[in-house]
Formats: structure tokens, C-alpha cells, sequence
RNA sequence: GGGCGUGUAGCUCAGCGGUAGAGCGCCGCCCUUACAAGGCGGAUGUCGGCGGUUCGAACCCGUCCACGCCCA
């Protein structure tokens, strides 16, 4: 095909057609990369005429490092916008990381620990500034590593969520959503991690079975006492009141009445409340409404006391014996005091019950009553919703649309305060009078005696949510994102659909009045070779970057695309990227073959009146692999796509037209060169076709074999067509069932071959009878691929094989064997003589013929008389053979 | 407890109404001048169980069993 690119001198290390027999990424990777990052390659323009195509990648935490999870994401991502470099659009891959405010801090306050200090003992301004040193000296490891995996990245758009404009865009939206009253504040329960010493929000919370305690406990006296249950015995220091269902007989002389809460000297209400569950343990519940959200609730609705009686570390502060204990201490201790009193009526452990976790640090989450600052999501939520439900923004896999709609169709506000110094700081001041002022990023803050900013940081999901515009440049309105919004594909791991996807179509929607993407593709997660999760607190974990040193990066991209089917997990191991790395050695060497041979991309394809059978054949063949490619693109079929393009170059290409211009191009002349032609071009389009898996590789030949400047900026290709063959993509049947035939005959002399214990190598002599069948071109290359001798003088046949209408006599000088010829024989009888039994069948039974479709039924008959046919000729065969 | 999904060759997975497939692994022969990171040939499955629909079921329906994920 011919290309826009311009010529140049072949750069790459394997200039010389030497090239060495075997491919070393190591060898061209590194230097390659750069050299596409200098050309600019990659560089977006947002004054192109091209239509656009933008994906901005799912930012890393700046704490990382490339783990196989963002190999997979990034592979996938690269190859979408690769392709669409080369269709024609101005393509844009936006890279950036964010801030991981929690996960960044915890990093800085682990060094300020090794040298005794805490981030108290610097002060706020200090801390902050050492964490902007820590981010440049340790942080974004993983964006060196981006380059290792090919990564095509507009490097000169990399963003960071707390650099000045995206910090600016926080808090532009912060104020926009402050004034519109879809940010308040607010005292209510949140989840807080006592050793991050902050609130997190719901899904920041993993909940899994623990094994704790229960602990029935008596409070009150006599007539007047009830059994309260509970897993957390400590808070029962916080409790204001007990509750029952309001129908409860057993409870409701005790309704209205107060008890002595055991312990201290506080008496509590019984109050009647009808989600109190009548069913579960004795039917009567503490309450402790500063300590749980269903307690939180209740007091609500019975306008009963909030108690806190833990401080920021869980430690307790209710005045008395247990003050200054830790809660899990004072767990214990209470339990133990109870007891004394007789007050413990029942004890259950281990007793297995959902346990709250962190997700950054796993520590036991302790609900907290606390002000801080929500997220109204209720509208914004709903207009998410509806971008899907309308059909503008597109879910794959469509199964994951159920768990999107669940989401926000039931979405709590968002709690997006955190009580951290890294971070995005909450642009509310308060005044000495009671004043709060949001400031926006053009306004001063309030100046003044009393005036003070909110201490808080904001949800480092919260810049995340903005990163589709933000990252293009809004609030300004820039060219990129006049250009580039809405981008096109988001494509990120479905585990966090909600934490990131959600988000970025609230605040898509919201701020721009545009979802922010019109497809979501979802992946799965990476897993070993035996399908376990992969993680970094796991022991299979593996690094990507050892099997890139060993085996190319090429070869762990093109594992990862070969796993990838739709929404499912993709399961890797390190023979998978072995097979991978042999792949594209064999794609070298196929390549160093058609160099040698003379292979070529010069001048326009011969005149289809000039190509032979099988140049028809594959260019018919590779015609149907561009249209099949294209189709698995557009549906995010990765796996099949490779799927496709390694069998289509391995199974055809590899094994049977190279091998097959074999003996053309020991023969010489004109159907040489056409073979030479035809060889460049099914090359070229393969490389072309592989390159946006596995760049490195592919690059590094194309340009060997057409000259031309890089692959990266080459055209996709779009259909193949032939001079002489008529308008539009090029197909031909005749000849794919020609070479079809020569397959079937080569593939059924070899078996015979093999069965008879010949050697791959031993040329034997042998009379091919071809005449009037399809076969009669192919005498050459048949001789070739089977190494048979002419016929001599003293020929004698020893055995006959015959194959569509054609025959192969074969002399093997001697006895043949006669019982392995026999096994074999009597095995195709079976396997033929099993096919007519069956095909016999169905087209006896009556009810078949009259309601299957026709094309199914003369299918079968089609089947009955192959299978006549052979049952015929292997019976022949057999008969002809010597008695045993 | 609710929802989604998965059980197909030794392993990892495609196929989702008309002859059971791939990669890796396995067995045999071969260093045949592109490639031993290779070539050629071969073996391997009551398609989780049971029932139903259909001319026909790995595929559709019901049910049971096992496993995974999400939510509560």
C-alpha cells in the first residue's frame, strides 16, 4: 500500500540486511522510544484539521509504580490511540498523576518518623513543602516506567491534580457547586481511620468477616431491665438510650421509661423505634448515637444526646476508670467490669461479623460524629445516570451497566473533607463572628483579625473527578479543550467505577454540560497463571518490568492484549509472554526472509491477471484480516484481535505462502518478482496491523523493509485492492479454495510421510499425477514442500495417495510399512465411515428435512457424499495395500 | 440476604442453536540454507449434575452443585 510518510534512510539498528537470527528488544527499545518522543510523534495539535481523538489516561498515584494492572490498561490504551494516529484523527493519550493525599502523606510522615518527628513538630507549611520535595525526588517512578512499556503519551500535556491550573480548576468548581448549595457542611457519623487520623468516605471502607465478640450485656434493674447485644462493648460509654420496636410486648412497660446505664451514673430513655428489628437477639438495642450510623438515626428521630467518648486516636475520653484507653483496650477492661457486676448474660466467641477496614492502611474503621464537607449528589447523580440510560455515553461490557445504575441510581452524599495536610486545602474561610466565605480563584481571601481557612483538604478523588477538563485546561477555555472535550474512550480497571468513573460523569455533566466520554470500557484485573488475584501484599505478584527485560516489551503487551476479552479478569503467566516474546521473533525472522528474497513496497501491485494462486490467495486472505481487525477494534475485542493477527501471520502467512514462495523465487523470472511484491505488501499491512500491540518490533522492520520515516505516523490500513481486479477491496474465493487443496494434499502426503517413519528431511522420489485438477499449477511447490525427487528411470511406486482427484506416487525404495499405513488407513475409515453414520442419520429423520433450513441440510448432504467419497478411496486404498 | 458472573482438553481461556477450538503443556521424528525463541506429524474432552424446549443443545429454559466478584 502506499503511504503518506516520507522516505528516508532506514534508521533503525538492523539497516544492514544481516539481520541477526534472533530479535533483542533490549537491543532497540529504549533508543526507539525516544526517538518517537523526539519527532514529536505523540504531540497532539489542537489547531489540526483531523478530528480528534482523545483518551486521558486513568492517573496513577504519584506514590506508584507501573504494577501488570497498568501494563494491561495502558497496552489497551495505547493500541486504541495508535490506531487511530495512524487512521487519520489527532490523536491525544494524556498522561498525569495524582497527588494520593493520604498514601503521600503516610510516605513523608514515615521519614519524618525515622528522624523522630511527626508533622506536628514542622508545622503545616514545612510538612507541605517537604512533601512537594518528596514528590520530585521519589515520586512518578512509574511514568520512566510508562516509557519502558512503549507508551505513546503526549509527554508535553503531562498533568499533575495539584499542579496550579488543575488546582485552580478544584477550586472553580468548588465554588460552583458552594454556591449552587450542592456543597454544605455538616455534622453526621463518617467512617474515620483512627491511624490516617481523618474521614474517609463509604467506599473508601472494605468490609470483610472478622472474628470478634458478643457480648449480651443486662442494663437496668430488676422489672426494669433489659439485654442489650453488642460486637462493640466499649461504646456502650456513649450510650444515650436503649430501643425497642414500638409492637414489642415484652419491651413496652419499659418504653418511655429511663434505665441505669451500668458503669457510670447516667440513667438513659427506653424509646420505641420501629427499625429496631424484633427478630434479631433479645429485640432491644443500645444506642450510642455518636459512635454508629444506625444509632446516629435513631438519636435523630428521638432528639437523644451525641456522646463522643473517643478522641481522634480511638482512645477513650469518657471521664472515669477506662479514660486513656485504647478502644480495643478498653473493650476488654469494660467487658471484664461487667462482668463483676454480673451484668454479662451471654458471650459468643469467635463471633464472625462484618468488620469496616481502611483501604490505604486496613485498620478498623471507628464511625465518628463529625463536621465535615458533602457532596449533594442527589442531581448530579441522576444526570450520570442519564447519559447512560440515553444512550450518550456507551458501558462495555453491558453487564457492568447494572452495577453503574445501582450505584448512583442509590447514591449517598459524598464526604469529601479530609482532616490531611497534602492536598487540594478547602477554600472556606471563617470569620471571628461566624462567617463562612467560599473564595473563588480570582477572589482574595477575607483579610482581617479572626479570619481563618478551613483546615481541611479535599478527597483526592475530588481533583480525580475533574481530570477529563481539567487536565485540557478548563476553567480557561483552551484550545485543547475546545478541540478535545469530551474526549472519546475511558478505559479503566471496573473496580473503580464508582470511586472514579461515577465521579468524572457527575462532574463532567455538571461543570461542562458535556459527559466527559462517549464509551467507558471496562477492563478486569490481572491475575496469575492460575487465575489469583494478583496484588502487591500477594507473593505472585510480579513486576512488569523483569519479564520487559527478559522477554521485550512487545512480548508482555502482546500477552496482556491476547488475555484481554471484554470485562474479564486476564490471567498471566511468564510461558504466556515466552510464547509472546517467540512470536515476534518469528515475525523477524519471516521478515529477515522477505529482505533476503528481496521483498518489496515499491511501485504499484502487479496486475491481478499477473499474481499467481497463492498471491491471491493470501492478499484475498489479508484483505478479510484488515476487515475482521477493524471490526474487533471498534468493540474492544482485544483478545480476538490478536488472536486473529497471530494466526493469520503465523498459520498463513509463516507456514505456508513463505513457504510456498519458496520454490517461486528458487525458479526466478517474473512470477518472482511479482511474489517479491506481493511478499512486501502482505508484510507491510501485517506490520502496520500489529503495531499498535506490539510497536517496537513492528517499527524496527517496517522501516527496514519500506525505508520510510516510522510506522507510528504510517496509514492504517482500510482495505487491500488489486490492478486489474476491479474497484474495492480485493477477494477471491477460487484461489483460497485452490491453495486450500494444496494444503489438504501437502498436509495428507506428510502424515503418510510421518507415519512411515521418513525422515523430515529425506527426499524421496515420487509421480505426481495433477493433470485436469486445481492442483496441476502447484507441482513445484508441492515437490518443494514435500521434498519429493522426479521420477527416474528405474521409478517403481510403492504406495498411491490419492487427494481430490489428484494422486502422489510415492517410491520408497523398499518395503513399506505396511501396518502403520494399515492404522492409519483404518483410522480415517473410521473417523469417515462415523461421519456417514451421522449425516445418514439426519437426513433420515423426516422432521429434520422438513424444518431445518435448507443451506443446513444440503450442508449435511454435502457432508454425506465427502464422506462416501472418502470411505470409497481409503477402502481402495486398503485393499491395495499387501496382506499383512 | 440481594445482584452480576463463571464452571469446555493437564493448565489458561475462546466458542453461545446446526461436524468441539486456540495458546501453553504433552508424545514422536527432525539442527530441511528465515527462525530449535524453529519445522513436521500426533494424542487428549459423558462442554459441572439432573430435567425440559427443539428436527437438532456446549449454546435456550428450569433446577441443583461448586467457585468468583459487587452491594447490603
Amino acid at each position: 500500500m502506499t503511504d503518506n510518510t516520507q522516505r528516508g534512510p532506514a534508521t533503525g539498528p538492523i539497516s544492514d540486511p544481516e539481520l541477526p537470527t534472533q530479535y533483542t528488544p533490549a537491543a532497540v527499545e529504549g533508543a526507539l522510544y525516544e526517538r518517537w518522543v523526539e519527532r514529536g510523534y505523540f504531540e497532539a495539535d489542537a489547531k489540526s484539521d483531523k478530528p480528534p481523538y482523545a483518551i486521558v489516561i486513568p492517573p496513577p498515584n504519584v506514590t506508584g509504580t507501573l504494577h501488570l494492572g497498568h501494563a494491561f490498561q495502558h497496552t489497551l490504551m495505547d493500541a486504541l490511540t495508535r490506531r487511530k494516529r495512524m487512521q487519520g484523527f489527532e490523536a491525544l493519550w494524556l498522561p498525569g498523576m495524582d497527588h494520593a493525599g493520604i498514601a503521600t502523606q503516610n510516605k513523608v510522615e514515615q521519614q519524618l518518623a525515622e528522624e523522630g518527628k511527626s508533622r506536628q513538630d514542622i508545622g503545616r507549611e514545612a510538612f507541605v513543602a517537604r512533601t512537594w520535595r518528596w514528590k520530585e525526588e521519589y515520586g512518578g517512578r512509574i511514568l520512566g516506567q510508562m516509557r519502558r512499556l512503549g507508551d505513546g503519551v503526549d509527554w508535553s500535556r503531562e498533568r499533575f491534580t495539584m499542579d496550579e491550573g488543575l488546582s485552580r480548576a478544584v477550586q472553580t468548581i468548588f465554588k460552583k457547586l458552594y454556591d449552587d448549595e450542592l456543597i454544605y457542611r455538616a455534622e453526621r457519623i463518617i467512617n474515620w481511620c483512627p491511624r490516617c487520623m481523618t474521614a474517609i468516605s463509604d467506599i473508601e471502607v472494605d468490609y470483610q468477616d472478622d472474628e470478634g465478640e458478643l457480648v449480651s450485656l443486662r442494663y437496668g434493674e430488676g422489672e426494669d431491665s433489659v439485654v442489650v447485644a453488642t460486637t462493640r462493648v466499649e461504646t456502650m460509654l456513649g450510650d444515650t438510650a436503649v430501643a425497642v420496636h414500638p409492637d414489642d410486648e415484652r419491651y413496652r412497660h419499659l418504653v418511655g421509661k429511663r434505665i441505669k446505664l451500668p458503669l457510670t451514673d447516667r440513667t438513659i430513655p427506653v424509646v420505641a423505634d420501629t427499625h429496631v428489628d424484633p427478630e434479631f437477639g433479645t429485640g432491644a438495642v443500645k444506642v450510642t448515637p455518636a459512635h454508629d450510623p444506625n444509632d446516629f438515626a435513631i438519636g435523630r428521630r428521638h432528639g437523644l444526646e451525641s456522646l463522643t467518648i473517643m478522641d481522634e486516636r480511638a482512645v477513650i475520653t469518657a471521664p472515669g476508670p477506662f479514660e486513656g484507653l485504647d478502644r480495643f483496650e478498653a473493650r476488654a477492661a469494660i467487658v471484664e467490669a461487667l462482668r463483676e457486676q454480673g451484668r454479662v448474660v451471654a458471650e459468643k466467641r469467635p463471633y464472625v461479623h462484618s468488620v469496616g477496614h481502611c483501604s490505604r492502611c486496613k485498620t478498623t474503621i471507628e464511625p465518628r460524629l463529625s463536621l465535615q464537607w458533602w457532596v449533594k449528589v442527589e442531581p448530579l447523580a441522576r444526570a450520570a445516570g442519564d447519559a447512560v440510560r440515553d444512550g450518550r455515553v456507551t458501558i462495555h461490557p453491558k453487564e457492568m451497566e447494572k452495577r453503574y445504575f445501582d450505584w448512583v441510581d442509590d447514591m449517598h452524599d459524598w464526604c469529601i473533607s479530609r482532616q490531611l495536610w497534602w492536598g487540594h486545602r478547602i477554600p472556606v474561610w471563617y470569620g471571628p463572628n461566624g462567617e463562612q466565605i467560599c473564595v473563588g480563584p480570582d477572589d482574595e481571601p477575607p483579610a482581617g483579625e479572626g479570619w481563618t481557612q478551613d483546615s481541611d483538604v479535599l478527597d483526592t478523588w475530588f481533583s480525580s473527578a475533574l481530570w477529563p477538563f481539567s487536565t485540557l485546561g478548563w476553567p480557561e477555555q483552551t484550545p485543547d479543550l475546545a478541540k478535545f472535550y469530551p474526549t472519546d474512550v475511558l478505559l479503566t480497571g471496573h473496580d473503580i467505577i464508582f470511586f472514579w468513573v461515577a465521579r468524572m460523569m457527575m462532574f463532567g455533566l455538571y461543570a461542562m454540560d458535556k459527559e466527559p466520554f462517549h464509551t467507558i470500557a471496562l477492563t478486569g484485573l490481572v491475575r496469575d497463571e492460575h487465575g489469583k488475584k494478583m496484588s502487591k501484599s500477594n507473593p505472585n505478584s510480579v513486576d512488569p518490568l523483569t519479564w520487559m527485560d527478559a522477554y521485550g516489551s512487545d512480548a508482555v503487551r502482546f500477552t496482556l492484549a491476547t488475555g484481554a476479552n471484554p470485562g474479564a479478569d486476564v490471567p498471566i503467566g511468564e510461558d504466556w509472554v515466552k510464547a509472546s516474546r517467540n512470536f515476534a521473533n518469528k515475525i523477524w525472522n519471516a521478515t529477515r526472509f522477505a529482505l533476503m528474497n528481496g521483498a518489496t513496497v515499491e511501485g504499484p501491485l502487479p496486475d491481478a491477471s499477473r499474481l499467481s494462486a497463492a498471491d491471491r490467495w493470501i492478499l484475498s486472505r489479508l484483505g478479510k484480516v484488515v476487515t475482521e481487525v477493524d471490526a474487533y477494534y471498534d468493540d474492544f475485542e482485544f483478545a480476538k484481535l490478536s488472536d486473529a493477527l497471530y494466526h493469520f501471520a503465523w498459520d498463513e502467512v509463516f507456514d505456508w505462502y513463505v513457504e510456498l514462495t519458496k520454490s517461486v523465487f528458487a525458479k526466478g523470472g517474473e512470477a518472482a518478482q511479482t511474489s517479491r511484491r506481493v511478499l512486501g505488501e502482505v508484510l507491510d499491512v501485517t506490520l502496520r496491523l500489529l503495531h499498535p500491540v506490539v510497536p517496537f518490533v513492528t517499527d524496527t522492520l517496517w522501516t527496514t523493509l519500506t525505508g520510510r520515516e516510522s510506522l507510528v505516523i504510517a496509514e492504517w490500513p482500510t482495505t487491500v485492492s488489486v490492478p486489474g481486479a476491479g474497484s474495492g477491496a480485493f477477494r477471491d474465493e477460487a484461489a483460497e479454495a485452490e491453495i486450500g487443496l494444496v494444503q489438504k494434499l501437502v498436509t495428507e502426503v506428510r502424515r503418510f510421510r510421518s507415519d512411515q517413519g521418513l525422515q523430515p528431511g529425506q527426499k524421496v522420489p515420487a509421480a505426481l499425477a495433477l493433470d485436469g485438477t486445481a492442483l496441476a499449477p502447484h507441482e513445484d511447490a508441492i515437490r518443494q514442500l514435500l521434498r519429493l525427487l522426479p521420477p527416474g528411470e528405474e521409478f517403481h511406486a510403492t504406495a498411491t495417495l490419492p487427494v481430490a482427484g489428484a494422486s502422489v506416487a510415492l517410491d520408497l525404495s523398499g518395503v513399506i510399512d505396511v501396518a502403520a499405513e494399515r492404522k492409519r488407513l483404518t483410522k480415517d475409515l473410521g473417523a469417515a465411515e462415523k461421519e456417514k453414520a451421522d449425516t445418514t442419520r439426519k437426513l433420515g429423520n423426516e422432521a429434520f428435512l422438513a424444518k431445518a433450513p435448507e443451506p443446513v441440510v444440503a450442508k449435511i448432504r454435502t457432508r454425506l457424499a465427502t464422506a462416501e467419497a472418502d470411505i470409497a478411496r481409503i477402502t481402495a486404498q486398503l485393499d491395495a495395500l499387501p496382506p499383512a
